[in-house]
DNA sequence: CGTGAATGTTATGATAGATAGCTTTTTCCG
DNA sequence: CGGAAAAAGCTATCTATCATAACATTCACG
């Protein structure tokens, strides 16, 4: 093999990503959505009244990234936002967010169940494992 | 589990992903480089001579795109660019290029094996051979 | 009570990636 | 040969993502 980075599992797994994450994208564009939207209101479904703080702490978005992302989605009449207390705010899906929401759900579930299905039999058993230890493995590496 | 998010490999695929990522540019910093300019050393020390736009497409990176990586490399001085013929310019790593290519190689190096190391040793054999295939299965998902 | 932490926010910058269009040059086929 | 089609490099522009710093308000806790 001429190509350097084919083996290196740290460049496959951006590439492998980059590739999924292309898949997905392309998946929500009919529902107006990216990604991070997507992700978003799966967490405010599982998790009604979750803060903006929470929830973007469990995505691994920054506080003050949430801001554009928290609009985008309340401007579009899927989320609702309540005063917890006087600092925070809980998150719900409105009605439409919900709806919304089940097509997302739709979306992800087709994309992850095709990828899953384009893998060698063998391999299936050990994906999310090796993931979820890759995972772990990159947040402990960095710190 | 709380999270809806953790059990679906495209998004633990991601979030590994991005955490490696983040690792390996903090590894590169001091190199004054990003992860895709290292990447591009890589790819340029391997096939000397590749032309911009192969080794844009080796690293899926469109010809657009490709434009100021290479111009910011070659005000480094770390890349040569020499006419292949009337249209196209083959790249070269300068002297300076390679020593700091042999850099990159290290930092890459050591991020892939401690992420590697981090593994549970019992799915360390199935890594890469995971990662491989959800890369193709991902291009071949969306084409 | 008062200090420090947390929340939401604004503003700003850097990086990535996508698209469209243009010029020059090469390729290829009739 | 000659002209159409494709390829290479480039410009310009737009979007998304992510990171930082600073600020005001509010809460938690000793």
């Amino acid at each position: 093999m001429n190509d350097p980075l084919a083996s290196l599992p740290g460049y496959v797994l951006r590439r492998a990503s980059a590739a999924a994450l292309a898949g997905l994208n392309r998946r929500l564009t009919p529902l107006g959505l990216r990604h991070v939207d997507a992700s978003l209101l799966l967490v405010v479904h599982a998790r009604p009244g979750i803060t903006q703080s929470e929830a973007g702490r469990q995505l691994d978005i920054q506080r003050a990234n949430m801001v554009p992302i928290v609009a985008r989605l309340e401007a579009r009449g899927l989320l609702d936002r309540r005063r917890a207390d006087g600092r925070s705010q809980g998150l719900y899906l409105s009605e439409e967010g919900e709806v919304v929401c089940a097509g997302v759900r739709d979306a992800v579930d087709t994309h992850e169940r095709l990828l899953f299905e384009a893998l060698p039999i063998k391999l299936r058993g050990h994906a999310l494992d090796v993931l979820t230890a890759l995972w772990q493995a990159a947040e402990a590496v960095d710190g």
